[in-house]
DNA sequence: AACTCATGCAACCGCTCACGT
DNA sequence: TACGTGAGCGGTTGCATGAGT
């Protein structure tokens, strides 16, 4: 009942706001306003003075020559003000109408004329105040002259008319001042002034309509259609109300803000406060959308606002937040921020970091550059080792996300950006750069614990977008188009093989690689951050995103998978995949002058299998990691049972990244699930090597604390298992991921 | 000087979520 | 519980600008 009420309250009062602005528009027409004719008469005197108009006639003609000249002379300007009535197009206007009018009379009749209708206009229309604003900001400056017709214009479109209303009530307007001035100087009597004038209106429209014609147009796929187009868009006309349009005739603006928008947001702001932002229109008189005037305020106007580029410090906080919390740009803005202070990004908003981060990431994808430099990976990695060596079971407190990013992220004093560019001072790009693969790979996995670290986070879609026309169907011809869900179904079943174009030597060991394609790459937060839920989707959603053909293979690559039944690498795989094209230079020579992170994962995963196969016991703790994998979903996983439990008897389509992280947990009830808990682990020591290059994939690369605390797997008491997975339940809660 | 291209930024769009009815 | 609405978030796009040719 009370919204009831407040909805019928609401109602009553936009429709006192429409009848409002009627009246207003009513008296901005009605003579008493200085509406034109107060200042000259358009020559009719001197016209009279020089025998031209003799009678009523003349009189009549000499009036259809003043509305043809005013029609093409000046409701163009009538017609701009009315259609953009902001600061800058009016002073535009009025500068071009200044240069245009040649006659000095007619100029200075104009000036005088408009500053008296914006004098007027804005102590009269106080529900107007951008009126105020707009005067007062060009009062005693040589940027507006206040020519009458945008002045007009201006106050017309602020007042709801739409612009052909305008131009008409100018048009009305010229002709009323004409008719006033014929009778002031007696040429017709009042009652004859009213006739002819009424039979002039019909000439007058007519002229009108030719002008508005011509004018349409000219005007045709500019302003016009803008702002059509937002007349059609506009919610509030699709709600048929006036939220869209005041008195149900103006459209909402778009595009750029203008100063005297943003003067009236914030004056708006400072008197109702934050919120509520589709009330702005209706109160301020703004003719933006509550959505427009909110992003304004919050990315551009609000005081805490922290202007420039962003310093070392902040852009190393920001690829720091963002190896944690993935593309969370709102919460890498604002929450962590709250929770976190010393990694707190003040002042800065969630479209500049992610318009940062995008453009960090081109950069880097372009020079085949890691995003995240190994030190963010390794520092994790280590931390989190060392706490695990020292049979340090982390308690709660440790599972706390503020507590592990700021124990086990904080970034090294580096300055990443300089790395990132400068691939010579990068150890692992050396590596990758000036070695071939197979050299690589001999080097073992101790190489560097930040290859596997190295992979792009750009968006699944668009990498494939940027790479689609580089990779080649299984038929070897380019493939651009969307796959067909069959052929996502066969990535499971194996049916398709492919290669990143690498030599036999990784065949073997990359069958299990691919078959982590359950989980992500490191460096992908697609499941881990929830990203897989509303963008990135779901697995196959993103595969579906991501038009999978791109990442078939060609046919003289097929092979190099190794089986057939080998499945195709993971959708972050691929992903990665697409940042670093299986070019012919990246072949078994290795060498890359654009090595990306994929082909160094590839690389280091090769080298760390390769190694791993040499030692049953790295079997054995592959198979307790693979059974993690769901949960910590780094391609490096060698995990075929997990992606039986996940992706054979539950289509990958069917799971949320969440859901499969959930159901890796104990909590899941999962008897699969509790199989794989049971699997000791081999004693850290001896599997050290091997495990370290896990670890660090699934510490570092798994983005999330959650994740990240994950570490403590090896940890052997179930209880532990239990807790621990709780409280990453809990973080993941905490963190607001995707968990049901 | 003219043109092209890359880059950065601002704004919009579509979607999801929370909340109230 | 279903529905409507407002707010917020993430992805994308379009434009302005500057560098390079």
């Amino acid at each position: 009942m009370e919204s009831k009420k407040e909805i019928d309250g609401a109602k009553e009062e936009t429709a006192s706001m429409s009848y409002s602005l009627q009246w207003s528009q009513w008296q901005l027409i009605d003579s008493i306003l200085p509406t034109g004719g107060f200042a000259h008469s358009f020559g009719i005197e001197a016209a009279i003075q020089a025998r031209v108009i003799l009678n009523p006639e003349d009189f009549q003609t000499y009036v259809i020559h003043v509305l043809e000249n005013t029609g093409s002379l000046l409701l163009p300007y009538v017609y701009s003000a009315a259609m953009c009535p902001d600061l800058d197009n009016w002073r535009k206007l009025d500068r071009m109408l200044d240069a245009t009018l040649t006659n000095e009379v007619s100029r200075k009749a104009s000036v005088s004329q408009g500053s008296a209708l914006m004098r007027v206009a804005a102590a009269v229309f106080t529900e107007i105040p951008s009126l105020k604003t707009m005067r007062e900001m060009s009062l005693g400056s040589d940027m507006a002259a206040f020519h009458h017709a945008p002045v007009f214009g201006i106050v017309c479109g602020l007042l709801g008319m739409d612009s052909e209303t305008s131009q008409r009530a100018y048009m009305f307007i010229t002709l009323r001042d004409a008719f006033s001035a014929a009778t002031r100087l007696n040429l017709v009597g009042p009652l004859g002034a009213a006739v002819l004038q009424h039979q002039v209106s019909i000439a007058a429209e007519t002229m009108l309509k030719r002008h508005i014609h011509e004018m349409s147009s000219m005007m045709n796929g500019t302003e016009d259609n803008m702002w059509s187009k937002d007349r059609r868009d506009s919610p509030a006309a699709d709600e048929g109300i006036d939220g869209g349009m005041v008195g149900g005739i103006s459209p909402l603006k778009k595009g750029p803000w203008t100063s005297v928008e943003d003067a009236i947001l914030i004056d708006y702001v400072k008197k109702h406060g934050e919120g509520n932002w589709n009330s702005v229109q209706k109160h301020s008189g703004l003719f933006r959308c509550g959505k427009s005037c909110r992003l304004r305020w919050a990315n551009h106007l609000r005081p805490d606002l922290k202007k420039g580029s962003f310093t070392p410090e902040e852009e190393n906080r920001i690829i720091q937040l963002h190896a944690n919390m993935g593309n969370k740009w709102a919460r890498m803005a604002a929450e962590v921020g709250n929770l976190i202070p010393d990694l707190k990004l003040p002042g800065r908003t969630d479209n500049e970091i992610k318009n940062y981060w995008n453009t960090r990431t081109k950069r880097l994808q372009r020079a085949g550059l890691p995003l995240y430099p190994p030190e963010v990976c390794l520092q994790g990695y280590k931390m989190n080792k060392d706490g695990q060596n020292m049979g340090k079971l982390q308690t709660g407190d440790a599972h706390d996300p503020d507590m592990m990013l700021t124990e086990h992220f904080k970034i090294p004093e580096v300055e990443f950006k300089t790395l990132a560019l400068n691939p010579g001072v990068l150890p692992y790009s050396t590596d990758l750069f000036d070695a071939s693969a197979s050299s690589v790979l001999k080097q073992g996995v101790g190489l560097s614990y930040g290859q596997g670290l190295v992979l792009p986070t750009i968006h699944p879609a668009k990498r494939f977008r940027e790479s689609q026309t580089i990779f080649t169907g299984l038929d070897g011809s380019v493939s651009t188009g969307i796959p067909e869900f069959d052929q996502l179904t066969d990535y499971h079943h194996g049916k398709i093989t492919g290669n990143f174009g690498l030599s036999s030597p990784y065949g073997c060991d990359l069958s299990n690689y691919e078959q982590s394609s359950c989980g992500v790459l490191p460096g992908s937060h697609a499941i881990l951050n929830g990203n897989s839920s509303s963008s990135s989707c779901e697995p196959i959603c993103g595969a579906m995103k991501l038009e999978l053909p791109s990442l078939q293979c060609s046919e003289t690559q097929q092979d190099s998978w190794g089986t057939p039944a080998s499945p195709l690498p993971s959708l972050e795989s691929a992903d990665a995949l697409i940042q670093s094209p299986p070019t012919k230079e990246t072949n078994s020579d290795g060498q890359s002058p654009r090595s990306s992170g994929l082909l160094e994962a590839v690389l280091y995963e090769s080298r760390a299998l390769k190694h791993s196969k040499k030692s049953p016991g790295h079997q054995t703790s592959d198979a307790f990691v693979a059974n993690r994998c769901g949960a910590h979903s780094s391609p490096m996983n060698v995990c075929t049972a997990e992606w039986e439990l996940h992706a054979d008897l539950n289509s990958p389509s069917g799971h949320s990244a969440s859901s499969l992280f959930s159901e890796c947990t104990p909590i899941s009830g999962s008897s699969s699930d509790e199989q794989a808990y049971n699997v000791r682990p081999e004693p850290i020591d001896q599997v050290l090597s091997y495990v370290e290059a896990r670890e660090v994939l699934h510490q570092t690369d798994c983005n999330r604390p959650d994740v990240l605390l994950g570490s403590t797997w090896f940890a052997p008491s179930n209880k532990y298992h239990n807790d621990h997975f709780f409280q990453t339940d809990d973080v993941a809660a905490l963190l607001g991921g995707d968990q049901p």
